[in-house]
DNA sequence: TATGAATGAGAATTCATTCAT
DNA sequence: AATGAATGAATTCTCATTCAT
């Protein structure tokens, strides 16, 4: 008894994006086979190709769809935010616990870095529209505490990419090796020692 | 003069090593030909075998020759090392920036996270040969220093991580985006940052 | 004025098989795409499978529809001639280089010659509707001629086959070359050529 | 017991065009599967790859080897010859009837018709290097009949395709309608009647 | 009647690996 | 030891056909 074909246009992109990511943090691009997104959405292998011309073009999708929304919910976050930052950053630590134990877009860092350097176009849209504007939101961030004399002044371009490093690192740690450990360690351990030691390191 | 056949047995794994970090730096590893392994080292694809029994490794041989080496030098370099650590971690700094600039090795990061998950024995061995002495040599002196009074109590396991993730940043940085830069970002500025901020943020 | 259904549906037919005949003109019958046809038609993929269950059946009915007819109006012409056979061939001339020069089943040779080799059932009947019957028309008009001793006597069905040549020849240029020329070669100038020496070469 | 893996890359790949010749004639380029072809080389699906980078570049490759060897060899006939060229157009019958007879070649003219109109490049080349030239030295030979006084002035571009018109009539009607006839009607017939009627429609 | 989303068999192409030389 | 021609499993992509709406 073969699934019904159901008519679903709508939600069907969706869906099959879903599937891609899963499949994708699986195997990698590379080895990751059309007919097993396919498969994980419940679909044929062709109706893939009725909503993405091919294998890039879904990867490609799954990138730009997945993260430029939530970049735009911190933006908001920290445009509307006054006063000191250091307690909005301390605050986001165990969002950004969650999210990276949680997982679905966990793997994206991974998936990125792997891939990245084999779709140029995509590689400088997401330099473009994630990367740099994320770093300029922090660096903008930080200006703010010196400005205000919360941080002592410093390079404050450098500084968003130490903001960011350990999260990288807690991301790529959980994607690689945290299936091997024996006694997984806590990404908020690390998330806590970074603010902590952080905004000591960055205190006026 | 042609190469004389006895000296080229022992020399060609460690060049058929090379062109393969060349090529998997370019390519991944996935999508990396044996054929341009070959050709990149100036054999033909049936000498690779030779060497090797499978890409697969290749990859493993390359993981396990490149790093290892190096590791054994910081380690060696710490033990003697006596005094506070402060001021050899800021010392330590032109060496990384210079390493991660030159190359070569550089690639190494972004290799490993999008290929290591389709090596599990490799990851395995890499996690406990590499990363796990590394950071345990990282944390080991955190401990010293805390010990010596010279940095506050802190979760020195964590604290290893922050050592480290900035490094990774940077060379991800440098093996994913940076040729999209119109004008590079120097890791070294990301280095100083880092060195400058982590040891006030650690220190007692 | 939405076109009306009923007067839809005695038409639809036809039109699909014109689409079918541009498509297949442009493409050749495998290349050609049944979306390619509908589309051209301006109807939906499904739409065809209601007046044709297959690509092999429409390529069949635009075969056995598009001929038939004109040869049939042929045939009527030379049932009702009167007297000697060459005027009616000179005069033949202008409306066949027409017809060449104009289009539309033009074509048709060159996706028989292409084609009809997988159809085995459409190449008989083919062969047997059209091309025996206006070979033995045209053998007949001959010896008529002969026996009116306007032609000398000579192998009629050979001959047959002499007055189809340069048709094909030019229909064939026409399809496959035409393109290509920088100016284009009257095919008047082949035809005319054509009547004038072969009625000399036939002549008693 | 598999056939011995032998070297042989002078002689391949004038055995994959034969093959690719046979199995295009049977099915029609689009048709055609890499897979038989190769079968019929006695070869493997990937070893044509090594020849040939697509089944376009075979096609390609058949029609540039086949054909132009054989054009030269009339050209030289033609240039040598002296005195009334009727005589050499009727000691050509025989020649020519046996060649479309014993077949090999005789299917590329239907090869050519149905799938040239796909290769652009190819059917220029074709036209320029093999029609144009083939129809050029017709005419000249013609035009030398007129000079000498044998042929009565005409069109001798015209007459150069009428020359050539039931050759391709008969080329055409072995690869498409031969296989149906009762009994086969020989190509022979044709020739002669052409050479006949024509020589006489152009004589002075 | 008409639609067009869904299907999946089928074909081209790639490339790690083998093995005769 | 070295070579590179040969192999064929594996994968992407196409498109005729089906069928729920």
């Amino acid at each position: 008894m073969p699934p019904l074909r159901r008519r679903r246009k709508d939600t069907r992109p969706a869906e099959l994006l879903d599937a891609a990511l899963a499949v994708f943090a699986e195997r990698g691009f590379a080895t990751a086979r059309m007919e097993d997104i396919a498969a994980r959405a419940g679909a044929a292998k062709g109706t893939l190709y009725l909503y993405f011309p091919s294998k890039e073009a879904i990867f490609e999708a799954l990138v730009r769809t997945m993260i430029v929304p939530n970049l735009a919910l911190a933006e908001a976050a920290l445009a509307e935010h006054r006063g000191p930052v250091g307690p909005l950053l301390r605050r986001a630590v165990p969002v950004l616990a969650a999210l990276v134990r949680e997982g679905r877009l966990s793997v994206l860092p991974r998936l990125l870095i792997g891939e990245l350097h084999k779709f140029p176009e995509l590689a400088r849209f997401y330099k473009t529209t994630v990367v740099d504007r994320a770093l300029s939101l922090i660096a903008a961030a930080h200006r703010r505490g010196v400005d205000a004399g919360e941080f002592r002044p410093q390079d404050s371009e450098a500084v968003a990419r130490l903001v960011v490093a350990p999260l990288l690192l807690t991301a790529v740690w959980r994607a690689v090796f945290a299936r091997y450990e024996e006694e997984p360690f806590d990404p908020a351990r690390v998330l806590d020692a970074h603010v902590d030691t952080l905004l000591r390191g960055l205190a006026a």
